[in-house]
DNA sequence: CTGCTTTCGCTACAGGTCGTAGCGTAACTG
DNA sequence: CAGTTACGCTACGACCTGTAGCGAAAGCAG
């Protein structure tokens, strides 16, 4: 997990680790700790709950220090949430339908949790109004898992399920509608209907999508 | 537009404009001018900028006005939003591609408006953490769209384009799936990935849709 | 026209959050 | 050792929330 430097440091040149800071150095716990902070109270009050103030109390930092870092909520849990995200993982399990199947229902338990349910359409909302919110958004939490889908992909058109891309350009609209649809198929079930992800579910879902994919 | 009574008022027994209330009647003219500040304001300020306070100045009313109709922020916006989805329509264009086709650039047309790009996504967020307003969301807004499904549908099997239900429950679990589907993956597309649907992108994504459904 | 009732606009208020500034102290470098 | 930066603490003005109290306005029943 890369998690992209918090840091707002004036000199912003320091990223690399290569280079010294001059004078006392970031606690590398306090990081740890805010961000273990803002999970929990995500959980336990929501967006709407979390406030800079209580998580610098929750994690026994000053609220000060807390904007040395982060410079508002969003960003903040941004980087709080990416990590949850890292989890998931495209197994192989030698058909493309068993292999989505697996990763449906992986992403239907992240969304189970209580952290991610109260961020992750918070987020995606603040996204909406401020476009560089929404840049780190994608870089640190969506785009990366677009992976799931090329490795899918991958791995079926390998066994011959799926026909082999005629061109780059195209086979990257492709991966991105997959994505678009599968995950925004099921952050709506979950998320908005309120309605839980079943195997059964998972099943006619998946009949929806397989058709004009699969060649045999 | 039926949109549900703000009515916040102690006789709620009043509802069907049968019985009349004793003292001096609520300004319907004060409703409108509140409902289209609220849109006016989400547009400029969004979600976090929206404010009771402001509001209630644009309309030209005294806060404790607003609060005597709607309990807070989370319920106003609903109903404020909620009348901008009624305007989708099911064409019937012959062939159940058009008729997708032409819904979803309308849907399109919907989110990409600022108001609607403002409320929805935060609201949702809110829904998440209380279920009755989720359930007021689901009442009056994204339940009443799914007619567009089921009238699309039933236009299809009268083509013989799809096959006709076999029973009701599992009818009904098809047109939830199917508007998941759409809806959830135009707004991910749109509110969350922040690109355009265009109608190439519309053609890629009913391409991956309609297979298994169609039977010619 | 006279009560009765309810809404209206206005003002004021306590409670909470935001984000910043100033201070003295702690940690690390040369 | 001096220099630099992060730290915790306190205090602060600005803002939003949601409620209360007031006198005036707008309907209805008699």
């Amino acid at each position: 997990m890369p998690a992209a430097q918090p840091s707002v440091r004036p000199d912003d040149a320091v990223r690399d680790g290569a280079v010294r800071a001059k004078g006392r150095p970031r606690s590398a716990a306090a990081d740890l700790a805010i961000l273990d902070a803002t999970r929990e109270a995500l959980a336990e009050l929501g967006w709407g709950g979390l406030t800079m103030g209580h998580v610098a109390t929750r994690a026994g930092v000053a609220k000060t220090t807390l904007y040395r870092r982060w410079p508002s909520k969003n960003e903040l849990v941004v980087d709080a949430v990416a990590s949850l995200f890292d989890d998931l993982v495209m197994p192989d399990l030698g058909s493309l339908r068993a292999d989505i199947e697996a990763v449906v229902g992986q992403f239907a338990d992240l969304l189970a949790r209580p952290e991610t349910q109260a961020a992750l359409l918070a987020l995606f909302a603040e996204g909406t109004r401020d476009p560089q919110l929404r840049r780190r958004i994608r870089e640190a939490i969506v785009d990366p898992q677009k992976r799931l889908v090329r490795q899918g992909r991958a791995a079926a058109q390998a066994r011959g399920e799926l026909e082999a891309d005629t061109d780059t350009a195209s086979a990257r609209e492709e991966v991105d509608i997959i994505f678009d649809t599968i995950a925004g198929t099921v952050e709506h079930r979950v998320l908005v209907s309120g309605e839980p992800i079943t195997p059964a579910w998972t099943r006619r879902f998946i009949d929806l999508l397989l058709g004009p994919l699969v060649i045999g």
